[in-house]
DNA sequence: GGAGGGTTTAGAAACCCTCCCCTACCCAAC
DNA sequence: GTTGGGTAGGGGAGGGTTTCTAAACCCTCC
C-alpha cells in the first residue's frame, strides 16, 4: 500500500504539500493541487487511519453497547443503531460496537476509552443511578445518552428521553374520546422508571378527567403476553369489568389482545413502543411510537459537539412520543 | 495519559522491557516483570490501540454492515450480530459497523479496508452474484459471508448458510405426519435465492409423499400479512382447500392466522425464521428456526483463520435448521 | 541592486509502540 | 585465564501522518 512519502515523491513534491492537499489547508497552488490529487488517483491512495489517529490521538470512533441479554426483542433499539449509524458516517467517523451485559459494567467503557479505540459514547438502557454517567462525567469523557439515571446528575450530562407518560396519558385521553369510561391499565411491578412514568401518565390522566376508580382497574404483569393475559382475564372477569386497557407494552397488549379473541369480547387495547407486533398483529394494535431518529439525532449531535470541544446549547430534551392509532382502540 | 516511555522509567527499565512484559515475549525475570506490573498498575497505564495498529499494521476490527434499509423488521440478525460481538471480543478483536443500504454497493468496504480501519469482514444479506464476493476475493480481503452468492465464486470462499430447502422440507413433512393432505404453499416471487429453495423444500416433499396436485396449492405473496392474509384467502375458498399451508415466512404466516381466526377455519399454518412474533402470535406459530449463534461461530472461526494466515480445513458449511412446534400446526 | 513582503514548499519533530540487533554479565569448561 | 554459551535487558529504527518552523522563491518598489 502507497504511503504519502511515495505520493510526495512521485508527484515531486514534499509530504507537507500531499497532506495540505488532503486537509484543504495552507497554500497550495491549483497547479501543484491538481498534480498531487492525480498522483493520489494514480496510485489508489488512501491516508493510514492508524497514522492519522496517533498522530492527533483521536480515534474517529463512537462507542455503543449493544446488550440483547436483557430484552431479547427490542426494534426499537435496531432502527435507533441504524440511525446512529448514519449519523456518525455523515461526519466522517464510525461505529464501534460493544457487548455490556448487565454484570459486566464498566469495563468495557474503560477498556475502550484507556486504548483511545473510541472518542466518546452513546449510552442507551440506562437505568436508576446509572454508574455509567458518574463514571463517564468525572473521567470527563464525552457522552450522550438515551434516557436518564434519575439522579441529580442528570443535570449535568447530555440526554435526550421520550416522554412516557404524555405517551400513556395520549392512549387513554384516546380511549376516552373514543367514549370510554372504565379504562384499565396493565403496567409493569412498580419499580422501574419507564415504566412508573407510563403507569403516572395513565393515573393522571383518568383522574383528571374523572374517571371511576381507576385503581381498581390497574394490574401489574411481568413483560410476556402470557402475563397480559392473565391480568386481561382478571379484569375483564369483574363484576363490572372495564371496556378499555392500556398497557405498558405490546408485549402485553398482545396477550390482551389474544383474551379478547378468545372471550370475543371488544375490549379497546393500545399497546406501547408501536414494535412490529403492532403492525402485524390481529387486530391491528394501537400503540405509542418513540421518535427514535429525532432521539439519534440529537444524541449525534450533542456528542459530537462534545467531541469537537463546542458549547452543547440544550443538553437536556424531552421529546413527545406519538399515538398510532390502529384497529385495536377503535370500535 | 501515560506512555510506555514513562512507564519505563517509573519502573527504572527500557521500554523494551516493558513491551516484553505486556506481551509475554522475550526474557524478563520474575522480578522485574512484577515491578513493572506494579508500575502499570500504579499509573493505570493502557497501551494505545492506534500505536499499536501502526506498528503492525492491523486494526483488530472486523467490519459488519448494518443494512435496516431492505427489511426493517429482522430479529434473526439482531441476534446474529449479538453472537458475533460476543465472539469478536473473545479474542480481543472489536465490531465496527457500517451503513450499506443496497446502491452504495463496495464503496463502504474498499473505504474502511484501503483506510485499514477494519481487517476484515463478515457479509450477511448475500444475494445472487454479489459483487462483494469478486471484489473481496480478487482483492484478498479475508471475509466469512453468511449466505452464499449462488456463483462459481462460492467455490472458493469461506461461507455458511442453513439449508432453507431442508427447512420447509421438516415443516411439510411435519404437517403430513399431523395427517393433513392437502398441503398448501405460500411463497415470495420466483427469482430470491432464499425463496426459491424454501419452495424447492415444500415441493419436493409434497411430490415424494404423493400428495396429490401440490403445485396447485402454490401462491405467491409479498412479504407483509396483508399479502399473506390474502394468499390464504385464494387457497381456502379453492372447491377443495387445502387443509394446511406452509408459508415462506413468519410475517406471511401471521396473515394466513388472521384469516384464519376471522373465518373461523382450521387451517394448520407453519412460517420460517421463529421470530418473535411466532411466540407472540395468537395462536403462537409453529415455525423454522436458523441455528443462528452456530452460523455466527464458525464465520467468526472462519474469518479468524484467514486473520491469522492460517488454513481453513472446512471453508464451507450447510447447516439443517430446526422445527419449532407450536400450536398453529397442531389439532 | 537589494530590501521587504507574500506565497509556496521543505525539513523535521512528535505521536506510541514493537522488535531486531547488541551488549553486559555470569558461570562452566578447557 | 581465556573462551563459549546462555540469560537479562537496552538502544534505536521504523511505521504514516500532521504541523511547526524555517527557508526558498518571486515580485514590487525604492
Amino acid at each position: 500500500m502507497p504511503s504519502i512519502k511515495e505520493v510526495a515523491r512521485a508527484a515531486g513534491v514534499s509530504v507537507t504539500t500531499v497532506s495540505f492537499v488532503l486537509n484543504n489547508k495552507g497554500n497550495i497552488s491549483d497547479e501543484t493541487r491538481q498534480r498531487v490529487l492525480n498522483v493520489i488517483a494514480d496510485l489508489d491512495y488512501t491516508p493510514s487511519a492508524h497514522a492519522r489517529n496517533l498522530r492527533d490521538n483521536q480515534a474517529r470512533v463512537v462507542g455503543y453497547a449493544w446488550d440483547k441479554t436483557r430484552d431479547r426483542f427490542n426494534p426499537v433499539l435496531d432502527n435507533f443503531l441504524y440511525e446512529m449509524l448514519r449519523l456518525c458516517e455523515q461526519s466522517g467517523r464510525n461505529l464501534l460496537l460493544f457487548s455490556n451485559d448487565a454484570e459486566i459494567g464498566l469495563d468495557p467503557y474503560r477498556t475502550l476509552i484507556d486504548s483511545r479505540r473510541v472518542d466518546g459514547f452513546i449510552l442507551s438502557h440506562t437505568r436508576q443511578n446509572d454508574p455509567r454517567f458518574e463514571y463517564l462525567y468525572n473521567a470527563n469523557i464525552p457522552f450522550a445518552a438515551f434516557g436518564r439515571s434519575n439522579s441529580p446528575i442528570d443535570e449535568l450530562v447530555a440526554w435526550v428521553d421520550v416522554d412516557g407518560s404524555a405517551g400513556t396519558a395520549a392512549a387513554t385521553h384516546h380511549l376516552i374520546q373514543q367514549g370510554h369510561e372504565k379504562i384499565g391499565f396493565i403496567g409493569w411491578p412498580i419499580g422501574s422508571v419507564s415504566g412508573d412514568r407510563r403507569y403516572f401518565g395513565y393515573m393522571q390522566t383518568a383522574e383528571r378527567a374523572g374517571l371511576p376508580q381507576p385503581d381498581k382497574y390497574v394490574m401489574r404483569a411481568t413483560n410476556d403476553s402470557a402475563s397480559g393475559y392473565h391480568a386481561a382475564q382478571h379484569l375483564l372477569t369483574l363484576p363490572t369489568p372495564p371496556t378499555a386497557i392500556v398497557c405498558v407494552s405490546d408485549v402485553i397488549a398482545l396477550g390482551v389482545l389474544r383474551y379478547r379473541i378468545e372471550s370475543s369480547c371488544q375490549v379497546a387495547v393500545t399497546g406501547f413502543d408501536d414494535t412490529p407486533i403492532a403492525e402485524f398483529s390481529y387486530p391491528a394494535l394501537t400503540s405509542v411510537r418513540q421518535p427514535i431518529a429525532a432521539v439519534a439525532e440529537l444524541l449525534v449531535e450533542m456528542l459530537f459537539l462534545q467531541l469537537d470541544e463546542r458549547d452543547i446549547l440544550t443538553p437536556h430534551h424531552l421529546l413527545k412520543p406519538e399515538l398510532v392509532v390502529r384497529a385495536s382502540s377503535l370500535k
